[in-house]
DNA sequence: TTTCACATGTAACCTGTTACATGATTGC
DNA sequence: GCAATCATGTAACAGGTTACATGTGAAA
């Protein structure tokens, strides 16, 4: 139950539209939290209800801008301040290596080096990005630029150990011990 | 759509029953794929429907035991073999740190701290499997590793960047350029 | 005038979570 | 006899995806 969350932080920048929110999701934030336009326009008009955010003006072609409530920054806080971090995570990309042993250990070396080339491109990706900006001191930038850096350690670590994964996946499938 | 593949991939292994497929996913398999009981009996039922499983045997107390069938074995193969992968990943506890901006630069440090520390301690808790566990060269036990050594290194340089960002955020939100 | 970007949704569906519900067998 | 573990589900709901549907305004 995060998007809501995302939502508030976003709109504790400043006011926006559905529209302007899901530009900002694809710059970044789709990183770590995907969302889908039908599902943000529903979650707004549900914070709306909720009083945690509120129309703060309209505009052409039925916009509409909602800025967050004060009720909606304590709730944003909450979830920040509120120590229930969980790890859980999902990955199919990696729950197929459990099952690597049922195919040959040239086949599964490939699924390896192509989970490696994934990441290596992701990575540059990442680097682009990260040259591309202007890092000035401003907060919110400042906090956009740690994610970034996780992301390229992210990469970097995943790509390192699937090389290594492939290497080893040959070796002892291939000369049983 | 993976939780069926996680299926096939546990019987492709062996037969086994609802109940026993649940503690084998608790085994290591959760950590990139949980699973609820009652959507692994009815993900079994579908399964069963599809022809991807059959029953192989029953035992005391209404239990079922599934095998892998012909067409579950292709299935498990196909959904290897081919290119869909997507590095698609959704983290509440990342997301948080895009908007430590709107705490003080303190709450912010000591969220990644705790976030260190979770990285910290699951860092650990593998280690200890690591250490205890006896490698054989069994192809299942060698992919089981290999997802362990990628555990171990993903925690690593989780707890690493969290350490240094909470480093940075301290830094550069204290002392604006 | 036509195309493109802006702008907002609804409906159907699938996946996953939580709570509830039931009964059988083994070991003490 | 009682508790623990084995064993299987159903129902209601929440969260997320995909496809469909509609209309506006600016610029070329």
């Amino acid at each position: 139950m995060s998007l809501p969350h995302a939502l508030l932080g976003l709109l504790s920048e400043q006011p926006a539209s559905g529209y302007d929110l899901l530009k900002r999701f694809d710059e970044g934030l789709s990183a770590v939290w995907p969302a889908q336009k039908s599902q943000v326009y529903s979650e707004l008009a549900k914070l709306d209800e909720n009083g945690l955010i509120e129309i703060t003006g309209t505009g052409a072609r039925q916009r509409r801008e909602y800025g967050i409530t004060d009720a909606g920054r304590a709730e944003l806080r909450r979830w920040l301040t509120e120590p229930d971090l969980d790890l859980a995570f999902r990955s199919a990309a990696l729950l197929r290596v459990f099952f690597l042993w049922t195919l040959n250990s040239g086949e599964g070396a490939a699924y390896l080096e192509k989970f490696a080339d994934h990441n290596h491109a992701r990575l540059t990706a990442l680097q682009a990005i990260h040259d591309n900006a202007k890092w000035v001191g401003d907060p919110v930038q400042v906090c956009g630029w740690l994610m970034l850096e996780y992301g390229l350690r992210g990469s970097e670590t995943a790509e390192q150990w699937a090389r290594w994964a492939a290497g080893e996946l040959t070796e002892r499938l291939d000369t049983p011990s």
